[in-house]
DNA sequence: GGAATTCCGACCGAATTCGTCGGGATTGAG
DNA sequence: CTCAATCCCGACGAATTCGGTCGGAATTCC
């Protein structure tokens, strides 16, 4: 995703070029961006010249919701889940009294997980040390 | 430890009383008791009506040092690790920008641990719903 | 038509988690 | 002293998850 957003307004990028910018097996890759397709966050082209592009800036994009489509709900515990639909209460759920302790520790994950976009781990491209000057670009400028 | 927080201030309980409250094997609790006294939450009292309590009032026990006796030290993922000696970097830690998330999200969720006891933890023993009603008795009335 | 690419589903080895087992060491009670 | 209750220890084991592989079918551009 990183990658993603490095090459954003470029047109798709190919697995083959992220592999190897990432150094991770294609094959692997192209399971992870499944996932992201499925949940809207990257757009696919397919054929030739084909790959793989954001759905939307970097800034709009939270990790909380990359990391549900990577990783399922969010969830330090079975019966903490954030998807009501996955809400499976153990057979415990009447005596036990740590469930509030993990909802807890759930808010505070999914907390800072909103409150990060995909944005905030983009390396810049180029960082405007003078706020003066106005030639300060929008990424890309060869 | 709940229910050794419940027990707290009347002598050591024997593993097979919280087995049997608690509905686990006793040789499970065993296997899990023996990290917390390693880390000096519970002490230990050997032979014949011997068991285990705090070693310290419930509100003292923070559920941070909880968490870390039984599951290690609180890390997100292995570049985001509380513990020192633990923090193995990995192979991508030079090109790798997400590392700060990571970081943020553990610090949110030991923030959150940090402040949360054992004693949050605690079922109170009686509810006074009415305040004029001194009849609220201590549990375990038949 | 052929090359570049996404798409799909099955498979696999290693690690982790939850739990078991068997027996040894220590201590209080009779 | 002996016995029963209990902690103590280390090894084992099955199920699940995780990171990753593989082979090939479908699509699109040149």
């Amino acid at each position: 995703m990183v990658q993603l957003g490095r090459r954003y307004g470029t047109g798709p990028s190919s697995l083959a070029e992220i592999a190897l910018d990432e150094d991770l097996p294609r094959a692997y890759l192209e399971q992870l961006v499944t996932s992201l397709r499925d949940a809207g966050l990257v757009v696919s082209t397919r054929g030739a010249h084909g790959g793989y592009e954001l759905g939307a800036p970097p800034s709009e994009i939270r990790m909380s919701d990359v990391l549900r489509a990577l990783e399922g709900p969010i969830a330090p515990m079975i019966c903490a889940t954030d998807d009501p639909a996955h809400l499976l209460g153990c057979d415990r759920s009447a005596r036990c009294t740590v469930n509030v302790l993990w909802v807890r520790v759930r808010d505070a994950i999914s907390g800072t997980l909103d409150s990060m976009t995909l944005a905030d781990l983009v390396p810049a491209r180029n960082i405007t040390l003078d706020p003066r000057d106005p030639t300060a670009s929008p990424a890309g400028v060869a």
